[in-house]
DNA sequence: GAGTTTGAAACT
DNA sequence: CAGTTTCAAACTC
């Protein structure tokens, strides 16, 4: 199947690109130069009826990793070959057209099939690229879907600057019809790619909610995607980059938007999620991207086959890949802006997409396939939650080289824990100081992760220099400290829709007082918030991740005073941020309380789920520069640690709900002379609320038993007195979580003594490596959940909660080392069933011989002598005697039981009555006529 | 709420 | 690795 839908895929995007060749002809057949720029943009239908939020499964990629090979790659590469050529041919519809005809016969994708749009921009003047396969990876998944819908979106390119070198340029971005007929392929573009000078691609990827709401639901706004030719990507990866884009496209169902850059060297960097439902803008201020040679982009929308049940109302996810190549002559300043324009200009779908350059001279002349650049989709692997967006920030740019990763099916597993993976850049990894994570997630997961990532990214060729490690490795980011301004709304679009927004007008809670705040409202898990601006280009990236397994990308738009942002007026501010994630095993609760009293630096706070998050930094923070930003994990806490160090932290320690947070506001401004104590708390599956204990204002807690709205039991504070919440006897701790509104006394387990913190997990980690690790796992057979270690309970019996099994709700197994255990799984059960399946077989065969004993019962009778008759022939109702009767009764009663058994329905208990009846009256005709028969000669 | 019990974690 | 101590949660009153 994989290899078949590798070849679907190959097949489909073959296809589709000849269409596109074909109408980009029809469209600017006389004003196209040879080799001009070219645009495609494509988005794709993902059918949130199977994808739920948090389903992952449904973006379960079937194909392994080495689907899409390197060959295959190359025959990406020369299809994009075969496309040049066309284009440098004249009068080439017709065999594009059969071209068309013959590849896309019975074409059928997965339901959640990606493919990629590409916008290229080829050279004029150095056609001298090689053919490489560029970032074109259809990412099929699931079963194959016959694609029944397929709309068609437009995506206006324009070149506002009046610098544009080539006029022709802009004249064909002017021309914007791209209205390629209907395809019936489905491709679900999970990522929009620009890529620019050849080196430097965007990739954004955003799901949208349904497809009608895309191409025909009026909730489908048209989006803004201004992409900056910034030095996001390269301030980002600490390399060199031309390529900035920030895409704020809204998912309104699976929220995953992924926006990668490949810088100019080749590296990929995700920049943000988009979300198409909302204005996506990005600014390329350094030119590298030249729209002025795009002249196209042909979104595409395709409905899978799944029966839209739904109105635009139920969310199908659409995933919108673009692939931009643009010839950039060098130029810099030059803006670029991909904009759907909200005009509601209608393409097929009514999708309309905008691509604006702004107004820089830049141009584009990098041929789409000269770049060396290959494919590149790791949104997969975000999106099933496998691979953190950030680690993916941090592994794609990291790598100097140029790069192709593929990541097609990296380990579904539940993702518990948003970032399960460490994946250290070398390049990234700069003089920050070291910092210990916990992270005590699912050690089997991270490591399959990074496996695969490693193997997928090793297929193609090992260009890229990424350092995955396992968890438990140091993470170290350096996030240099931006400008954030109030005012800017960070608009990620989940399920529910979030936005975070940074009123202008919002109190600063921190001590600095211009600590703007990120209200993140709705429940979602923000995986990570990468906060980047510099003078290039600014990128705010939400991550969120559901409660349920899928890893939710949710763009994040900024925004001032509602209006886009000009990610370049950020300004840049060299503050180093350290990156201290710390992952729980679970997506536990976790709350950040900073206490930023007094102190310089400043805390960003951004819960994981908490409805209503804010985002409380120092003054410093609030110019939080997206520069070296590259991401920051949902939740993450940005403490200051120096003058100009942060730490960051995982959402999933600072996620708080709606409620809690409103309680904490309320908090906090009665207790305004403090300022110190902002609680986030983030829900999560199985865990409470994270607490944070201060002990200068640390509101006193009680245990809170009550149950969240959501139905979350809260975790447990706390009350450790003596171990300073640095010893594994804290539940807080051993939880990788920081304390919050716990009752602990002299807790050291917050943000203000994190170097204590890190040194106290380290202690641990060299006693037991595993020591954050949850304690409880499945069993080697099935899902059964063990304890890893197993108790060692003498008194208890292992019947209270003393007993780390007993506590868990799981019997207690061969690991453990309890005396007196009385905490055994009863096999009960086990045998209860086999009772009752015996008793029921043995219940059918008494049927069965009911049934065959009143059988004989009618045949005696049938053939018993007849009575003397009486005036006249027997006829077959002078058989129906009483016993006849009683006997078919009873036939029918164990008919009636029989069906009763089979748990058949009434209709079918029904049947197998008047069939049995029907029989009954069979043989007692029978019996009838041969009575008759033998009477005959008497 | 105080005191006791218990077992994990930490320590020796 | 085993024994002891420490610790905090669970439990009892």
């Amino acid at each position: 199947m994989a290899r078949h839908l590798s070849s679907a895929a190959l097949l489909a995007l073959r296809k589709w690109r000849l269409d596109d060749e074909l109408q980009c002809r029809k469209s600017y057949r006389g004003t196209k130069p040879p080799g001009g720029a070219r645009a495609v943009v494509e988005t794709l239908g993902l059918d949130a009826g199977a994808l739920g939020d948090g389903d992952l499964s449904a973006l379960t990629l079937p194909h392994n990793s080495d689907q899409f090979t390197s060959s295959e790659l190359e025959t990406l590469v020369n299809i994009q070959a075969e496309l040049d050529r066309l284009n440098s041919t004249v009068g080439v519809e017709g065999t594009l057209e059969e071209e068309l005809e013959g590849g896309g016969d019975s074409l059928t994708v997965g339901e959640t099939v990606e493919s990629v749009v590409t916008v290229v921009s080829e050279d004029h003047g150095q056609g001298d690229v090689a053919h490489s396969p560029e970032a074109i990876l259809p990412e099929i998944t699931e079963e194959t879907t016959t694609v029944e819908d397929m709309d068609m979106h437009e995506i206006e390119m324009s070149t506002p600057s009046p610098e544009t070198g080539d006029p022709l340029q802009q004249q064909e971005i002017s021309a914007k019809q791209f209205t390629s007929g209907s395809n019936n392929l489905t491709f679900t573009s999970s990522t929009v790619t620009s890529k620019t000078t050849g080196s430097s691609i965007v990739v954004i990827q955003s799901p949208v909610s349904s497809s009608a709401s895309v191409t025909t639901s009026p909730s489908f706004t048209p989006k803004h995607v201004t992409v900056s030719a910034g030095q996001l990507v390269g301030k980002i990866a600490g390399i060199s980059s031309n390529v900035a884009i920030s895409s704020v496209p809204q998912f309104q169902s699976l929220a995953q938007t992924l926006v990668t850059a490949k810088s100019a060297d080749g590296n990929i960097v995700q920049l943000r999620p988009a979300n198409l439902n909302r204005p996506v803008i990005a600014t390329s201020t350094a030119g590298s991207l030249t729209t002025a040679n795009l002249q196209g982009i042909k979104p595409l929308q395709a409905t899978t086959k799944r029966p839209a049940t739904g109105t635009a109302g139920q969310m199908r996810n659409v995933f919108a890949k673009v692939i931009i190549t643009g010839n950039q002559q060098g130029q810099q300043g030059q803006p670029v802006m991909l904009a759907t324009s909200q005009a509601g200009e209608t393409f097929c779908g009514g999708q309309p997409i905008k691509i604006i350059s702004g107004g820089g001279t830049g141009q584009s002349n990098v041929s789409l396939l000269g770049s060396p650049t290959k494919a590149i989709t790791l949104a997969q692997a975000q999106q099933m939650g496998l691979l953190s967006p950030a680690k993916l920030q941090q592994i794609l740019p990291s790598s100097p080289a140029k790069q192709s990763i593929i990541v097609n099916k990296l380990v579904s597993s539940p993702v518990k824990s948003p970032a399960k993976i460490t994946m250290m850049p070398a390049s990234t990894l700069v003089k920050s100081p070291t910092k210990i994570l916990p992270a005590p997630v699912s050690g089997v997961t991270q490591l399959k992760s990074a496996v695969s990532i490693a193997s997928a990214v090793g297929g193609i060729g090992g260009a890229v220099n990424t350092t995955v490690k396992p968890l438990l490795s140091p993470q170290k980011v350096i996030i240099r400290q931006g400008s954030l301004k109030p005012g800017t709304i960070l608009t990620s679009s989940g399920g529910t829709g979030q936005v975070i927004r940074i009123p202008a007008t919002q109190n600063v809670v921190g001590t600095s007082g211009n600590i703007p705040q990120l209200q993140v409202p709705g429940g979602r898990q923000f995986q990570y918030v990468r906060l980047v601006s510099s003078s290039g280009s600014n990128t705010s990236t939400v991550l969120s991740t559901g409660k349920s397994r899928a890893t939710t990308v949710l763009p994040v738009n900024a925004v001032s005073g509602g209006k886009p942002i000009a990610l370049a007026a950020m300004r840049t501010q060299q503050q180093a941020v350290k990156m201290v994630p710390i992952a729980p095993a679970t997506t536990a609760v976790r709350t950040v309380v900073p206490k930023s009293a007094g102190q310089t630096g400043q805390r960003i706070l951004i819960p994981a789920s908490a409805p209503v998050t804010q985002l409380r930094a120092g003054s410093n923070v609030s110019a939080l520069s997206p520069t070296a930003v590259n991401q920051i994990t949902s939740g993450t806490t940005i403490l200051p640690s120096g003058a100009s160090s942060y730490v960051m932290l995982p959402a999933q320690y600072v996620q708080q709900l709606q409620n809690q947070s409103q309680q904490q506001q309320q908090q906090s401004q009665q207790q305004q002379s403090v300022l110190n104590t902002h609680t986030v708390s983030q829900s999560s599956s199985n865990s409470g609320i994270g607490a944070e204990s201060h002990n200068q204002s640390r509101p006193s807690v009680g245990t809170r038993t009550t149950l969240e709205p959501n139905g979350i039991r809260p975790r447990k504070p706390c009350n450790c007195t003596k171990s300073q919440c640095l010893k594994l006897y804290c539940d807080c701790f051993a939880n990788g979580e920081f304390c919050h509104m716990c009752n602990c006394n002299n807790c050291f387990n917050n943000l203000e003594h994190e170097e204590d913190r890190q040194r106290a997990i380290k202690s641990c980690l060299e006693r037991n490596p595993n020591a954050f690790r949850p304690k409880i796992g499945k069993g080697i057979v099935g899902d059964e959940r063990r304890h890893n270690k197993g108790c060692n309970c003498k008194r208890s019996g292992c019947l209270k909660n003393y007993c780390e099994c007993y506590e868990a709700k799981i019997p207690c197994s061969n690991n453990c080392k309890c005396v007196g255990c009385r905490n055994v799984e009863e096999s009960c059960d086990k045998n209860t069933l086999r009772d009752l399946a015996e008793a029921a077989e043995v219940r059918v065969q008494q049927q069965t011989a009911i049934k065959n004993k009143l059988s004989a019962q009618i045949q005696d009778i049938a053939f018993r002598p007849p009575p003397p008759p009486q005036g006249g022939t027997r006829q077959p109702f002078n058989f129906m005697t009483q016993e006849v009767l009683n006997a078919t009764c009873l036939c029918l009663l164990a008919q009636a039981e029989e069906a009763e058994r089979l748990d058949s329905s009434e209709e079918e208990a029904e049947r197998f009555i008047i069939e049995e009846f029907g029989r009954c009256l069979v043989q007692i005709i029978e019996c009838a006529t041969k009575t008759e028969a033998n009477s005959m000669p008497m």
